[in-house]
DNA sequence: TGTACATCAGTGAACGCGCGTTCACTGATGTAC
DNA sequence: TGTACATCAGTGAACGCGCGTTCACTGATGTAC
């Protein structure tokens, strides 16, 4: 928690520094995804992202209009870096099998390196937030999802992966992947990460290779 | 909703049945489980529950003790009956091939029969009742799952089905089916239980044999 | 058999807490003339 | 250049609603003697 004399200080200087607004919004962002991270849903409140945030209820409500609008910034930001981490490795990646290993490890590898936003990314459709805002993050993710898909569709139509249905590929691709990530995040026990990204690859590969 | 004169008939003569504490209990679940399917967690709360069952809410606590314990006992009913169709299907079926199919087909049959206690087995995992009463749904959960590992095991130890730790083989199995069911359920576009059914049990068959 | 008591399912008004939200405000900066 | 006004980020006390829960109660049935 920050000490309430930097609290003022921060006040004063907001305007000075230019890029303020930006950095007001990510603050509460984070903080957002701390409380979700220590308290799941349970404890997930605008007056304990205040708290953590140590910036005011009304400023929250001024860059954002609601916790639900909170909410669905934040679910944006985490979805954006997991589909930019996985298009990423998908377009370097070269063959098809390539692209599906690096797909699979990409994925397992951000759950890994950022598990808070994994955990909200997996708990979120749940929520009410996300249908409310339907439109706004399905705009977010589109453009996402399509540089991965155009990482695959090249291989689907040399043949070397399985055609079919482009939602049910994705299913098989990353089912697998999604399911280990909800245990692992859930606790289970006998779920490791690092074993995942050894077996599961090759795994997925042969279910969707031709 | 039931009128208000059925409800004194029924409880003047819930003792002289003998089997009311169960269909009291079973009411409140049914009920329960209608106002999730319609109302999802936004509106999933126990002054709904027990006006959707006409039952009173001291009724409710009576045999529930908290809104969380019948949260609990839903997940416990609704878990119980798709583990042991699935179950059911996989001990009937003869060979290794026979019991994949068996598995993704039962899950994918009983999503959408159960349309509704589906809903609620796949969204309850961010709910905070399920941590709270594990060891009850563990136990309660425990043999089912042995079933269903029983039907697949002679198969791994007869070679014709990969051996990986069970955990894995288990994401392999059902990630794609409840990543499949998901999506149905939120009601995304091009998703169909029945093209699953159809080209999925192959595709996983293909990743998980030998 | 009759009486007294215990047990159990069921009832619903009332309560208090915590939640998301509102709103009147401050102060710094940008803009018009 | 100075003055007046507009804009915008930020503040936090206060509010009201809806939630889960409590509790004193009724009435039917089972049990003891």
């Amino acid at each position: 928690m920050p000490s309430t004399s930097t609290s003022p200080n921060r006040r004063r200087s907001r305007r000075a520094e230019g890029s303020d607004r930006r950095e007001t919004r990510e603050l509460l962002l984070d903080a957002a995804l701390a409380v979700f991270e220590r308290e799941r849903f349970a404890g997930y409140t605008v007056h304990a992202v205040v708290a953590e945030s140590g910036i005011s209820l009304g400023s929250l409500y001024h860059h954002f209009g609601s916790m639900d609008g909170l909410s669905a910034a934040l679910y944006g930001r985490c979805m954006a870096r997991l589909l930019e981490a996985v298009a990423d490795a998908a377009e370097a990646a070269r063959g098809a099998r390539a692209v599906i290993v690096a797909i699979v490890r990409s994925y397992l590898a951000f759950v890994a390196r950022e598990r808070a936003a994994a955990m909200f990314i997996h708990a979120a459709p749940s929520a009410a937030f996300l249908s409310e805002h339907a439109t706004a993050i399905a705009a977010e993710k589109a453009p996402r999802l399509e540089r991965i898909a155009a990482a695959v569709r090249p291989h689907v139509r040399s043949g070397a992966i399985v055609a079919m249905p482009e939602p049910l590929l994705e299913m098989l691709l990353i089912g697998p992947v999604a399911e280990v990530t909800r245990r692992w995040l859930a606790g289970a026990p006998g779920i490791d990460l690092d074993e995942a990204a050894t077996l599961l690859p090759e795994r997925i590969w042969r279910s969707v290779r031709a």
